[in-house]
DNA sequence: GCCATATATGCACCACCGTTCATATGTTGT
DNA sequence: ACAACATATGAACGGTGGTGCATATATGGC
């Protein structure tokens, strides 16, 4: 046991949300945890991109692009269409931006308390 | 090679930012990405709280708080202060209820859209 | 100074994840 | 139906990261 923390430990836990939202929302930053998916990402802030473009485009394999679109789809960041052979990814929608845009300010914020 | 797409590969390529950008970026939506820091950061949107009574709450070790906290801290997303023994964590900032909550408004609208 | 309490840290184990290779699926043109 | 192109998928390898154990550091009381 440890010191006394009664009261708080009563009012935080009745306020915690439930283990599979907290996971949800774990799993849904953990997609954008990763330099590959975000990149794809800022690529289609541009355009909606074809697979093999995005994989010229990072000078990654066709294969770990896929992969990774399919994680992207997943979690209803990105969509696609087809267009005969060739299938065009896009944003799903404006969360995303407004999500990485978030991220962004965060990291201008730290920047200029480090400056000091 | 593939088929053509150089009008878009020059274009998207020319506003992609540095890569240096894009990896902290990703680096801070890992440290969202683990149910446990997610855990803790809802637990002190309520109210600052100790490693102890953070440790008693989430049912899990001392140390494995303590590691996690300084995950959380070194991306500047808490802050501490101690009081004798103690040390009480708290948010560093308002950026973290704002980024948390741009995911949790995503999961809202990708689960009503699943409803269909 | 010594002991108890609160927190931090180094290490090792294990699970998960991103990549590549090989191959499968799907589409178009002939 | 077959060949060529675009994409998807499964398996395996390697690296990373979260956890617990043991221990170190720090503060307060006696």
């Amino acid at each position: 046991m440890a010191h006394n923390h009664e009261e708080i430990l009563c009012r935080v836990k009745s306020e915690l949300p439930e283990d599979e939202l907290i996971c949800d929302l774990s799993d849904l930053f953990k997609v954008f945890g990763d330099t590959t998916r975000m990149k794809i990402l800022y690529s289609l802030f541009e355009s909606e991109m074809c697979v093999c473009a995005i994989a010229e485009l990072l000078g990654m394999t066709q294969s770990a692009i896929s992969h990774q679109l399919k994680v992207l789809k997943n979690a209803n960041l990105v969509a696609n269409r087809r267009e005969g052979k060739t299938i065009y990814y896009f944003l799903a929608d404006e969360h995303v931006r407004t999500i990485v845009a978030q991220g962004f300010e965060h990291l201008i914020e730290k920047h200029t308390h480090e400056k000091k």
